[in-house]
DNA sequence: CTCGTCTTGCGAACAATGTACGCAAAGAGT
DNA sequence: ACTCTTTGCGTACATTGTTCGCAAGACGAG
């Protein structure tokens, strides 16, 4: 019994192995960052923030994350695991499967707007495992739909550079919306008179607001990228000849 | 602390009517933040930074700019409008002067490569004046080649978004290039054992990769952007039947 | 010329944030 | 029991966006 440190040395006094959670690990802090973001949003991303939520210090969390920019690092290829791109099993359909690894895509960047500005400052140069399996399978795609080699990369990088910019901008929008804390509708409503002004001198862009105009906008967001979806891949399938290499 | 008043007023005390330069504006601001961001690149423009460069104190800039995110979108607006967009005027080759847009959109943003992540954080939102413009004479073109108005909406987005996420994408690399201060030889040629290590489960990738090896890599990326940018192209020429647009 | 008023510039100061550093506590191996 | 390594963290510092109050011209009115 050390009688001189603590007065009554027992379980209650000792202060529970710091294990009452299960500690830090890399795993924990980028599946809370993750969550921390799509909670409150990119600026409330700091490291008091999250060690907070962790129940741990700020700078405890550099023991496993060299600092904010690998986190960030670690973040992107974390909501990149879960993107969908289905397998190559049934050869019957490359289009189809395409198109539906793209719509993955598409919902993860809108369920985490906040990696919009990541993307733009990570870009593809992460290596992040879950980013190569995801292209490993989407060029494997390719290369069954008939797609010699080096075009099969060219053709990737074409479907995912529409579906990141496309999904970008409505990310952003999404996130801009999110920060204003108005919904929708009140949102354009306030804005109406700006983009009136700036719509002014501009018949053409006018005219095109006025077309799309009365429909559930997420409907039209929805739309739009499906519109391009499918133009991009008939550009592509085009390049496959007559056959469209349905017969692989 | 004036403390001490000059004992001799005269013109070499006279503080030269603080007019030696220009004073300040928002012009003068925008156009050296563009001018600091590309030699010095996102991580250096600070108000204080941009403030010494104007021959100014840092806290001056507020009276002419609302803060730093309205001088991003400003700075976003002011490279927006590098951007030709050819005129509508001989209504010949669409397709011809869409390609140049879209070139001239790419070339805007590799000179600018700090541009990227801003993009993912402004969106289209932005409603600049110079974007509007580009904009309504790109829309212009599509309704000139036949596309009715709601659809030239989503065909333009749909080019765009190609060119922004591809060339988002180069820009990051460049970016990440230009921080680390090597070539890219030596960047490549560093990397190198950690990009063999991420390709050894993925051998399409690793396939892919090795097809395109041994050009010069800036014509690699420029050859790319060229293949889907005719594969967009060609996916909306679809669009308007065996005629193609070509007589309008 | 003098007196408000308005505009512009700016230094001081504050709050938020990323992060280096050194110390302490816990565990592992001998 | 002793030492070494790993992990957590409090302190502290540098950077940066921004606010505030003050001063120095610009300028029209009297």
């Amino acid at each position: 019994m050390p009688a001189d440190k603590p007065p009554v040395p027992s379980v209650w006094t000792r202060p529970r192995a710091t294990r009452e959670r299960p500690a830090l690990s890399r795993e924990r802090i980028v599946a809370e960052a993750v969550r921390l973001l799509d909670e409150e949003g990119a600026e409330a991303l700091n490291m008091r923030n999250l060690g907070t939520r962790l129940g741990a210090g700020a700078t405890s969390l550099y023991r496993h994350v060299a600092g904010k920019d690998e986190l960030i690092e670690l973040v992107v290829d974390e909501a990149y695991g879960e993107v969908r791109v289905p397998e190559a099993d049934p050869p019957g359909d490359w289009r189809g499967a395409l198109a539906e690894g793209a719509r993955s895509l598409r919902a993860m960047i809108l369920r985490h707007p906040w990696i919009a500005p990541m993307l733009g400052q990570a870009g593809l140069a992460t290596l992040g495992p879950n980013l190569m399996r995801q292209s490993e399978r989407m060029i494997t795609l390719f290369r069954a739909a008939g797609f010699p080699p080096g075009e099969a990369d060219q053709a990737m990088n074409t479907l995912i550079a529409y579906v990141i910019g496309m999904a970008t901008s409505e990310a952003a929008y999404l996130s801009m919306l999110a920060r204003s804390g108005r919904t929708e509708q009140e949102w354009a409503e306030s804005l109406r008179p700006v983009v009136e002004q700036a719509m002014r001198d501009h018949p053409r862009l006018r005219e095109a607001h006025a077309a799309q105009h009365g429909g559930d906008p997420e409907r039209v967001r929805e739309e739009g990228f499906g519109y391009g979806l499918e133009r991009v891949l008939d550009g592509l399938q085009a390049r496959l000849g007559p056959a469209g290499g349905s017969a692989g």
